[in-house]
DNA sequence: GGTATTAAATCTAGGAACTAGATTTATTAA
DNA sequence: TTAATAAATCTAGTTCCTAGATTTAATACC
């Protein structure tokens, strides 16, 4: 066969005219040869050009029985073309403190198998680190029954700063550096997938930019809030990153009046109430009958939600703090909506309505939107397999699914 | 004639490589069709299609005297071509509360002329406002002997948040809305102009990155001290705008601990100095020898450098609250490097070594660097005027110099 | 001054990708 | 069976590019 010899400049054309309609068939039903030059103006000839070739690579296939599609009646049949997400698969990896959580799903972001593992421990080796996260995604693909040749890319969040290239390094942190061992490295070097790992709360703004609360806005901020607060910033539809990938942490707290750390929500709501029920404060309140060490911060919030003065007055310092968080940064990133996210958030809308009545003292109108992120503790890894997915659609072009992976490898970017 | 009709996608290579000749010659002296063979990877017939159709447009010409450039001398005598820099002009404006200030200058960014004026006072009306900076910009092009016609950009800093529109609205700030009231229409309604405003702070730190502080950073942040502050952010090589152009307001410097304000250098050092002189502290200083009324930043910072203990006490207290705002912006977004700017900073080396010496207390290392910008109080003007050339860069392929501007009109988006 | 050397320009042929429009084909409707 | 229809396929022609042969205008050397 003789090599094909087309220049830069044409292979530029075919590409663009390659992702263009790849795009548009992504999410849509089977289209037809019409449909396809209605969208991307290209003319009949061009398009079936470009779909043989995605046929070719495996993207997409001609779909048989065509009447079946479309309610028309005249005419010669249309040739229907259907995109075809499971050509390959993606994993979104929750790589936190505690344990890993793997979500392998096809190219149109549907799961197809979720695993998770414990490590032995918070002050795990690197070693145990990247092995359990390896065990995990491997586990994730064989209860999806995919072979690990069909992984497209690997996505992981970890909670520590990431730079441009995966790296955690060069900080004074050292928890930082055991939770990001160059992962992107180990997943490359031992299974040869593309590895791109990023931090969680960039992975949290992702999601909420694709099926959640960011969808359609250009600027908003996810403040992932568990144990500690992380904020993921999109500006003008950018992640911020900064110099080392530490745009969005949050010491910059200990020097708000009023807040003074950067505790997240979980941490403050058990710490407050069981540093009330500890005084002699409110004694008749329903959380004293459960054990201190019980007490978290959904167990305040329901009590808030009941009435409970106790918790109601967690709550009040909670959403006073929060408050002055959400006024620092709207007024600073002149910000659309604010995201709370993770674990605690699906309860807090208490903490809500008292960031609400405070937040004109502090910023300008028109305001921001304060919403409660529906994702709970998948947000991580419904970040990841978006961030995958985004990643794939970038570079198909790049990707024959027939021949197998081209240019796969250490591929540690994370924009 | 007839009328060419090549495809959209051969038009983009065309472009794409016009671009990149262009690109080649705009700051460098003339060259040959070798140097662009070399430099863009295209072939000679291309290069020299391409520099044809440049020179029908008339951004560069073929240079006669081939002999006179190069050193060599054997071999047919190449043809050079040669970017013509005064083919068109820009014009930055530095519109600010008290007066405007326009530069001229050629493609390069060399000054031809500039020109200032006052406004009548700071509570001036709108359309005096408007007529003010429309004279401005004619006198400058009048002593630069340039037409306006000639004029392929207008770019316009302001005191005020400005959106991706060039606007300035719905803001609660009246002050704001005073500062620009719609001058990229006006600007493009009466003269015909392309217009963009920005904010000063943006436009600030536009200045840096091309021949200040900022550049080959891709994330640094200048800080625009005078009467207040705001600040130019720049992360990954993108502004930071905000929803509605608000990002880098100071606002949320109310809730910080120790800083409690927007005020800037130049404020703050007279109003605190002037405090101090009207109490019994440092009886000794020489600036009380000075009126009152008269001690202002420049002889403040002065006054330290030669041990004033008075200007040394008002100095620390500067320094200190700056630290906190250097620390504030370094520990959320991540900065490289954080320049100070406007008027003021020439002076404020004192200032410096206060922020340098407070820092590591609220940040982790690696610290950004802490940099005094060589602008003065020219940083606008100049960031405004580079805006306008990475604009014309931008949009070289739908400029023709020689038939007049196309698609000239209201052009106000400020990415 | 004539000839070799050299570096660049110009010319010629050919390819990739696209557009446009005529022709053919596979269906449904009458 | 025939007409109408919608889409596919085929044919020609465009632009822009590359590759390589040929020509040209210099300098260098004898």
């Amino acid at each position: 066969m003789v090599e094909r010899t087309s220049s830069a400049s044409t292979r530029q054309i075919r590409e663009a005219n390659l992702r263009a309609v790849l795009h548009r068939m992504w999410d849509s039903e089977p289209v037809t040869g019409t449909d396809l030059i209605d969208s991307t103006g290209l003319t009949r000839a061009t398009v079936h050009g470009v779909c043989e070739d995605l046929t070719r690579r495996g993207w997409i296939h001609e779909v048989e029985n065509q009447r079946e599609h479309g309610g028309y009646r005249m005419g010669r049949p249309a040739r229907r073309y259907a995109f075809q997400p499971l050509a390959g698969v993606v994993v979104g990896v929750d790589c936190g403190q505690h344990r890993a959580r793997a979500t392998v799903t096809d190219l149109r972001g549907r799961t197809l198998a979720r695993h998770g593992s414990s490590f032995s421990g918070p002050e795990h080796t690197p070693e145990e680190r990247l092995d359990v996260l390896s065990r995990t995604i491997l586990a994730a693909l064989t209860a999806a029954s995919v072979p690990p040749e069909r992984v497209l890319v690997v996505v992981t969040g970890v909670p520590a700063p990431v730079d441009a290239g995966g790296r955690t390094a060069g900080s004074v942190n050292p928890f930082w550096e055991q939770m990001n061992p160059d992962i992107a490295g180990h997943l490359s070097r031992e299974h040869g997938w593309r590895a791109i790992v990023d931090n969680d709360a960039n992975l949290a703004a992702e999601a909420e930019r694709w099926q959640g609360a960011g969808r359609g806005l250009d600027n908003f901020v996810t403040l992932l809030t568990g144990e500690r607060i992380g904020a993921g910033i999109v500006d003008d539809g950018n992640l911020l990153r900064g110099a080392r990938g530490g745009a969005g942490e949050m010491r910059f707290l200990d020097l708000i009046e009023g807040v003074g750390s950067a505790h997240g929500i979980a941490r403050l709501a058990r710490d407050w109430s069981q540093q009330a029920v500890r005084t002699d404060a409110h004694p008749e309140s329903p959380l004293r009958d459960l054990a201190p060490e019980g007490i978290d911060a959904e167990a305040v919030f329901t009590a808030a939600e009941a009435d409970d003065p106790l918790a109601v007055d967690v709550v009040e310092r909670i959403g006073a703090r929060f408050a002055r968080i959400v006024g620092a940064l709207a007024g600073l990133l002149d910000t659309e909506r604010i995201v709370l996210a993770g674990a605690p958030a699906r309860s807090c809308a208490p903490i809500r309505r008292v960031i609400e009545r405070d937040l004109p003292q502090y910023v300008h109108p028109p305001l921001p939107e304060i919403v409660i992120s529906d994702f709970g503790d998948e947000i991580v890894s419904v970040g990841a397999v978006w961030r995958a997915l985004d990643h794939v659609r970038e570079h198909v072009v790049e990707i024959d699914l027939v021949t197998g992976r081209q240019g796969a490898g250490v591929e540690a970017e994370v924009g």
